[in-house]
RNA sequence: GGGACUAUAGCUCAGCCGGUUAGAGCGCACGCCUGAUAAGCGUGAGGUCGGUGGUUCGAGUCCACCUAGUCCCA
């Protein structure tokens, strides 16, 4: 007879081997069908709602890792609060407008910004985001991530476009909008603005001059009498907007002596000063540290102002004086500095570079031409100290490829310190997650200048301000944002491109100043930030669009750089208008690195692909990836971080199998055992998982998702795999399909499986599915995993004296397993089985083990255990070094091996009938076939 | 250059309020099994806790500085 066939030997049709690349796609289109997102939704309706709010990733390239990482941690937040008792929509986004995707819109279609209307160009950027936005959405959705795809928020929606100018037109309301001038890179040739990515470094040749500047009022510190500060610049044309000279705080500047002159220069650059003016070492009169010289007035060489000497960080000792040339309409730097000091801005030069009237002597030149007529100035006014070329690194046009400028123009600026201290005092109320995130974003918003909100660019929301014909005053307000609002849900804000400002004002407008009747409009589009940074409002506060949602957001959840960012520019626009933060919580994490915790480059060649994972592993895998690290500092992601992380699949996979595949003739509406008829391994797994329910549901709740993952895998590998399951092996096999103690085992590993498989649900999205397909019971009637509850931990299953109890058994086994092994090395044993362990046990040892020597056997996974007392073993056994009272001896069990089970029993052959088989097995095959 | 963060076995993580010989899992090596089998089990080897100083009877843990990396800013 071949017994085999009356083993319960496991059978499922889970496979082994995973196959996600191809298994994955089936789950998405079942998700699909059966409208996972609406169901779940449906489930928790009338539940506390927990809303986290999604950050808009930028449409205008497949998805990265970095992507990965946040909506899988989004996906991962959602899921398990759906399955936690609450209702948690996820409304996903995208941020549609902003110049690189004008850039890459222009590439693309091969456009001429100059030749297209704003309208037409306008669609071609539409194109090009919304095709990104499709793209996106297919990647986000093969990751796994449930959410309202079919619906979900564009920055480019006419209602989310005609929120945001409301938000707009409230902020002007409260006065926080104002004009004022700032520079930008500026290009002559194309007369336009040009952003920081549209300016490429390149060699030109300049005039490098050093110019004194007469000191009139030295402030009690310097002498005024043929004193001079000595600035060095390589744009001379520049200096007509001079207004000041920088200093650094820190450095230390002499007063040299030349003749009857004296000369202000930092200690420093002394020497190279007077190499290069040609200049003779004549002592010093005084020796200042920059602090001292701070608001001495100099007399500018040719304008007939006050050039004032200010204080900065900036200044360096690289080249030059120390004396730095400030002219705050022609530099960035210039300008913050002299905003701190007030000085005024000064940009005589118009759009094509030519120098306007206010430009005085030089009106009418271009500002590259004005270079020799302000030298000839410098030189008759006796100033100019020296002049020679150099050749050095200046940004030039991306397009054009001519050198650019920095030039003053009037921009719209949201004061910050409008309401500064209404941001200070809700970031304290919100939990920051670290913690560190909450000093981070405070000193930020403490020390941030104000909001520059125009761009002067077209793929954007304008700037909804018109300006009257005649006197030039700006026109905002209720009535105007109202109707434009309007206008905007219906035809979305190509309108105002697309319109003349009387079609785009209400009936019967005049200016408040003048009473002209005629206006033109604002030609900006608003900074992108204040697209995204509107969505709390655009989106969350939509009822009539995403009925689901409520404002403010539980939690945002994005990478650390969005403390300037999003965290940010939502903050600031929340506090604005509504006094209050848009966000309860904020969580953040960080950067995807290399095993080296390099960022990854192309250079580097250190790129992991999610595609290519995504083919060659499955999205699980990465999904698992994500829930592995710790995300508050940067995760490292390799080919070899991965191929660990699918080991570390394949466990938990296989572990679920096993469960499976010993749970196929049982119903849980029928088979579960009494609690009183476990066996007390049974009870001691039951407690242990009652352990691991508590534990990941903590860590779940408190954002840990680490801790789940190393509890789960932890707990598949010891407790399960190596452990409950190995011992049990014997019950499941040998036992009557239907018996207790079966039933008792079966029982266990049922609650397990269940607990495993919702515990999983939020990380291995597909994974959980299948198993749950392959589970056996009516599960609640439930198609998807999804639409399960989290396992709460059943409190009367936890046994603190139990687990105790066998925390010590199993150090026992422990030790037993290692003098197996020294056995198995002798040659003396090959599977456990095959031994026979004499324990020599000291007294209080062996009363503890005692009551449980008859179970010992199967505990060991050995055929025969003998309990004695420690002082009757040979030589030969081992002392147990960690455990003092117990000595360990291993023998060869001998002849006798029961065909079925496979241990070795000296009642083998007693039964006539089946001589191969130990009484046990003999008498369940008579009674059972 | 400034601000913030990170640094514990090859990898992913524990390590409480400072207190024995720094732990786990994976990987690796070696072995067992062949009734979880492209599985399962066991044993073992791996650490100057990034570095240097300091505080302390005692430091992976507290302090200072430095190095490397990451994010933000200039």
């Amino acid at each position: 007879m071949d017994y085999s066939q009356t083993l319960n030997l496991p059978k499922t049709d889970f496979p082994m081997r995973a196959n996600l690349p191809e298994r994955e796609p089936e789950f998405l289109k079942f998700w699909e069908e059966i409208d996972i997102y609406r169901k779940v939704q449906e489930k928790n309706s009338g539940r506390p709602k927990f809303i986290l709010h999604d950050g808009p990733p930028y449409a205008n390239g497949h998805i990265h890792l970095g992507h990965v990482l946040n909506k899988v941690l989004k996906d991962i937040v959602v899921k398990f609060h759906s399955m936690a008792g609450y209702d948690a929509p996820y409304v996903p986004g995208w941020d549609t407008h902003g110049l690189p995707i004008e850039q890459q819109a222009i590439k693309a279609f091969g456009l001429n910004r100059h030749e297209i209307d704003p309208v037409g160009f306008r669609n071609k950027c539409k194109d090009f985001a919304l095709k990104f936005v499709d793209i996106q959405r297919e990647e986000f959705k093969r990751l796994g991530v449930r959410g309202m795809w079919e619906k979900p928020y564009l920055t480019l929606m006419p209602h989310f476009e005609a929120r945001q100018i409301g938000v707009f037109g409230d902020m002007a309301e409260k006065g926080y909008i104002y004009k004022g001038l700032k520079p930008v890179y500026w290009c002559a040739t194309c007369e336009t603005a040009l952003a920081e990515a549209e300016v490429e470094y390149g060699d030109k040749h300049s005039s490098s001059i050093y110019v004194r500047f007469p000191v009139k009022d030295g402030k009690g510190i310097l002498p005024e009498k043929d004193t001079y500060v000595v600035i060095w610049t390589t744009t001379p044309w520049t200096l007509p907007a001079n207004v000041a000279i920088c200093l650094h705080p820190d450095f230390e500047y002499v007063l040299l002596r030349s003749g009857q002159e004296k000369y202000l220069v930092a200690k420093e650059l002394k020497d190279n000063f007077l190499e290069t003016a040609g200049l003779p070492d004549g002592g010093t009169a005084g020796n200042y540290k920059g602090t001292e010289l701070e608001l001495v007035e100099c007399g500018h060489p040719f304008a007939g102002r006050t050039s004032l000497l200010i204080l900065g960080d900036h200044v360096t000792l690289d080249q030059g004086t120390g004396c730095v040339h400030t002219a705050p309409g022609h530099g960035m730097e210039d300008f913050v500095v002299g905003k701190k000091y007030n000085l005024p801005v000064i940009s005589p030069v118009d759009a094509k570079g030519r120098f306007t009237e206010e430009g005085g002597l030089f009106a009418g030149q271009f500002y590259l031409d004005a270079n020799k007529a302000v030298l000839e100035e410098l030189k008759n006014g006796g100033s100019l100290m020296h002049h020679s070329t150099v050749l050095h690194q200046y940004p030039h046009c991306w397009r054009c490829k001519k050198p650019v400028f920095f030039r003053a123009t009037e921009q719209w600026f949201a004061s910050i310190d409008g309401f500064r201290q209404p941001i200070l005092d809700e970031i304290r109320k919100v939990r920051w997650i670290p913690a560190w995130g909450e000093e981070r974003i405070y000193s930020m918003v403490a020390n941030r200048g104000d909001w520059c909100i125009s761009r002067q660019r077209s793929w954007g929301v304008p700037i909804p301000i018109f300006y009257c014909r005649d006197c030039g005053k700006e026109l905002i307000n209720q009535k105007t944002i109202k109707h434009l609002q309007g206008l905007f849900r219906q035809h979305g804000s190509d309108i105002w491109f697309a319109r003349p400002a009387q079609e785009l004002l209400p009936a019967g407008v005049a200016c408040q100043q003048c009473g002209c009747r005629e206006f033109t409009k604002e030609t900006d589009i608003m900074d992108v930030w204040f697209d995204s940074g509107t969505s709390h409002l655009g989106v969350l506060d939509e009822k009539s669009v995403w009925p689901d949602l409520s404002w403010p957001a539980d939690l945002y959840l994005e990478g650390s750089d969005q403390h300037r960012g999003w965290f940010n520019s939502s903050l600031s626009t929340s506090v604005a208008v509504t006094g209050q933060a848009p966000y309860r919580a904020v969580l953040t994490h960080g950067f995807v690195v290399d095993e080296q915790g390099r960022k990854q480059s192309k250079s580097l060649g250190n790129v992991v692909d999610p595609a290519k994972v995504i083919k060659q592993m499955g999205a699980d895998i990465l999904r698992l990836w994500v829930s592995s690290a710790d995300y508050r500092s940067d995760l490292a992601a390799s080919p070899s971080i991965l191929k660990q992380v699918s080991e570390a699949y394949r466990k938990i996979r296989n572990t679920c199998r096993f469960l499976l595949g010993n749970l196929y003739d049982f119903n849980p509406a029928k088979d579960r055992a009494r609690r009183e008829d476990l066996l007390e391994i049974d009870r001691w797994a039951q407690a242990r998982l009652q352990k691991l329910v508590r534990k990941a549901t903590a860590a779940y709740r408190d954002y840990e998702y680490h801790v789940v993952y190393h509890t789960i895998h932890d707990f598949c590998t010891i407790d399960m795999s190596a452990l409950y399951l190995d011992i049990i092996k014997d019950r499941l096999y040998t036992m009557p399909a239907a018996s207790s103690e079966r039933r008792a085992a079966q029982t266990v590993m049922y609650d397990v499986l269940s607990v495993l498989v919702r515990l999983l649900a939020p990380v291995l999205a597909f994974t959980s599915e299948e198993i749950w397909r392959h589970m056996p019971g009516d599960k609640g009637g439930l198609a998807s995993v999804q639409l399960a509850e989290m396992p709460e931990a059943v409190e009367e299953y936890l046994d603190p004296e139990l687990e105790q109890k066998w925390e010590r058994l199993l150090a026992v086994r422990g030790e037993v397993t290692k003098a197996l092994e020294a056995a198995r090395r002798d040659k003396l044993i090959g599977n456990s089985l095959e031994a026979v362990v004499d324990i020599y046990a000291g007294p209080e040892l062996y009363a503890f083990l005692q009551p449980i020597s008859a179970d010992l056997a199967t505990l060991f996974i050995v055929s025969g255990v003998d309990l004695k007392a420690l002082g009757s073993e040979p030589a030969s056994a081992r002392k147990i070094e960690s455990i003092p009272e117990l000595t360990v001896a291993v023998r060869p069990a001998g002849t006798g091996k029961c065909e079925r089970c496979w241990m070795y029993h000296e009642g083998v052959g007693a039964d006539a009938a089946h001589p191969t088989l130990c009484p046990r097995c003999a008498g369940v095959v008579r009674s059972n076939f």
